[in-house]
RNA sequence: GCGGCCGUAAUUCAGUGGUAGAAUGUCAGCUUCCCAAGCUGAACGUCGUGAGUUCGAAUCUCAUCGGCCGCUCCA
């Protein structure tokens, strides 16, 4: 193991046993010796996160005249996940070998026949996605002699491809690898399923979403009737949403239960590629903002081949985890395929309406333009308002990110190890968050330099006008006064306040600040608009 | 899902068949006018869980749950 692996090891080790140890994650049950996939947050890590989603909806949802907000039930109708293609199309048959192991999509096992008349020179199963590829991939086992046989074949060779998926039920194929027995298909579907109501038959069967964005595709109609919005605009969600990972790892990253925070940006089909750079850009920006500007940050676009089916353009802004580069949030223009799919399902109309266009060019299709045939005029103005540009489905560009990934990025980011003085000038390590100010659980700690002469008491009451003011603040008089700037490092409180000998002289406390160790004195009256105006710029 | 390693206090770990330990942290008090290791005292353990072997299991066996690493998967 390399040593920058190894440190990276390390580092998550020490994040996860001081986010235990501190009360910002635990995991979840553990008094039953836990659930794989399941993590909770304690009583910082729930302000943490609850400051990550709240900075992101202001600056997304309050700060934007053209975004507004939904919050869409977990549990829908299962025929929306019908429709967006979880149920059925999606949740692809896998087989496993029972020889080596292995697993496989049954769309990608092929089993391939090479035959010159009733010769048949070549039969193989490889993995494969098409075809061609299977073919190839055929070839390319064939020792030299079947080789040198199927090149003199050459219009004779007869090609037969039978993937795995198309094979009858009740049969089996051989695995690819090592020609071993494969399992029968079985049917792999990440959602969770639960009854609707007290009967637990087939026809109640439902799931739990595994995504925030067909809620706000289902409820896109609604918005658009009662908003008084107008193309182009966004539909912002935060909430949870359920996979049933088949492996979660790698601490809260992949959990089972994770929260989203997304938007569906709805454009008309010639700016899609506008909006979907802007929200690339201003997503990828935002992290920069809040503290990853480190090189750990990448905005990486998808390659064509990379890109799902209904998708035209895919970027992930990805992360350098201590366990390797994982996306954040994704960015994605999916075209009309959401809407469209709803629509054929639900038989509702989801196309828009350039009313605005319509009005400016109604005058076009007047009966004057039509020699006076009111019929031709009216047909023709009916025929333009059916399709483009006036009428057409929209499209959407959805950045969607996930919370529990980005909260685990801004602690993965803000871990850091340095070297303070101690009482006596030695360096010890210092740990330290250093968490975003906007981020931090705790904005101020109000601290007695020492529990006597008063002091206490005109700590309390800064941290109550603290505390009034709005100000996560937290007040600590116990032990030494290094141990409590050390304590408030550990969890990235950004700005101890200290009250000391002189306060009693005139009115006034230091302010440590927590990453230059440096102090300021400040009078008491303006301590919460100074830690404030720090916080804020 | 497969393979390997692991699970003992809040944390990091020691303890290989015979009375569960250390350090750090936490708490109470003292001391202390500015950066954790000054003093005194205290609390804290279903040894992941269940079964088995044994006179006796943290220790051995099996199962199970959870974690880490590598594959695999990730609409």
């Amino acid at each position: 193991m390399s040593d920058a692996k190894k440190d990276s090891g390390d580092l998550m080790e020490k994040l996860v046993a001081l986010c235990k140890r501190r009360g910002i994650i635990f995991q979840s049950s553990e008094i039953y010796g836990g659930i794989g996939g399941f993590w909770d947050y304690g009583p910082l890590g729930v302000e943490l996160k609850r400051n990550i989603k709240a900075a992101w909806w202001e600056d997304v949802v309050r700060a934007n005249d053209n975004i507004v907000a939904l919050d869409c039930s977990i549990i829908m109708n299962p025929k929306v996940w019908e429709a967006s293609g979880h149920v059925g199309g999606f949740s692809d048959p896998m087989v496993d070998c029972k020889e080596c192991r292995s697993r496989f999509r049954t769309d990608k096992v092929a089993y391939v026949s090479l035959a010159k008349g009733e010769n048949v020179l070549l039969a193989a199963a490889v993995e494969a996605d098409d075809d061609p590829e299977a073919v190839a991939a055929a070839i390319a086992t064939a020792n030299s002699k079947a080789r040198r046989r199927i090149e003199n074949a050459g219009d004779e060779l007869t090609k037969t491809v039978t993937f795995l998926s198309a094979i009858p039920e009740g049969e089996t194929g051989s695995c690819p690898k090592c020609g071993g027995e494969l399992t029968e298909p079985r049917e792999f579907n990440l959602m969770f399923q639960t009854y609707v109501g007290a009967l637990q038959d087939s026809s109640a069967v439902a799931y739990l979403r595994p995504e925030t964005a067909q809620g706000i595709f289902a409820n896109y109609k609604n918005v658009l009737d009662t908003s008084r919005m107008k193309l182009p605009f966004g539909i912002a969600q935060i909430g949870k949403s359920f996979r049933n990972e088949i492996n979660p790892r790698n601490y809260t990253f992949r959990s089972r239960e994770f929260e989203q925070m997304e938007i569906e940006f709805f454009c008309h089909p010639d700016e899609a590629e506008k909006w979907y750079i802007h929200w690339r850009d201003t997503r990828y920006q935002w992290y920069v903002d809040h503290g990853l500007q480190s090189d750990k940050l990448h905005l990486r676009d998808h390659d064509p081949d990379e890109l799902a089916h209904y998708a035209r353009g895919c970027a992930d802004v990805e992360y350098d985890f201590p366990f390797g580069q994982a996306e954040l949030e994704g960015v994605a223009n999916r075209t009309d395929f959401d809407l469209k799919a709803h629509q054929e399902h639900s038989g509702r109309d989801m196309t828009y309406f350039e009313d605005e266009l319509w009005k400016t060019e109604a005058p076009k299709y007047t009966a004057d333009k039509f020699d006076g045939d009111k019929k031709a005029a009216k047909k023709a103005a009916e025929e333009a308002k059916s399709k483009m540009p006036y009428r057409f489905t929209p499209f959407v560009i959805e950045p969607s990110g996930g919370v529990d990934r980005a909260t685990l990025a801004f602690l993965c980011e803000a871990y850091t190890e340095d070297e303070a003085p101690d009482e006596k000038g030695n360096m010890q390590t210092r740990v330290v968050m250093k968490l975003h100010p906007r981020f931090a659980p705790i904005k101020m700690a109000v601290f007695p330099l020492v529990k006597k002469d008063g002091l206490p008491e005109i700590a309390h009451e800064i941290h109550n006008e603290a505390k009034a003011a709005g100000m996560a603040s937290f007040y600590d008089e116990k032990g030494a006064v290094g141990r409590r700037y050390r304590r408030q490092d550990e969890v990235g409180t950004p700005f101890c306040v200290t009250v000391d000998g002189q306060t009693l002289e005139d009115q006034t406390v230091t302010v440590r600040d927590r990453d230059s160790l440096e102090q300021n004195r400040v009078p008491i009256s303006e301590v919460i608009s100074y830690v404030r105006q720090r916080i804020n710029r």
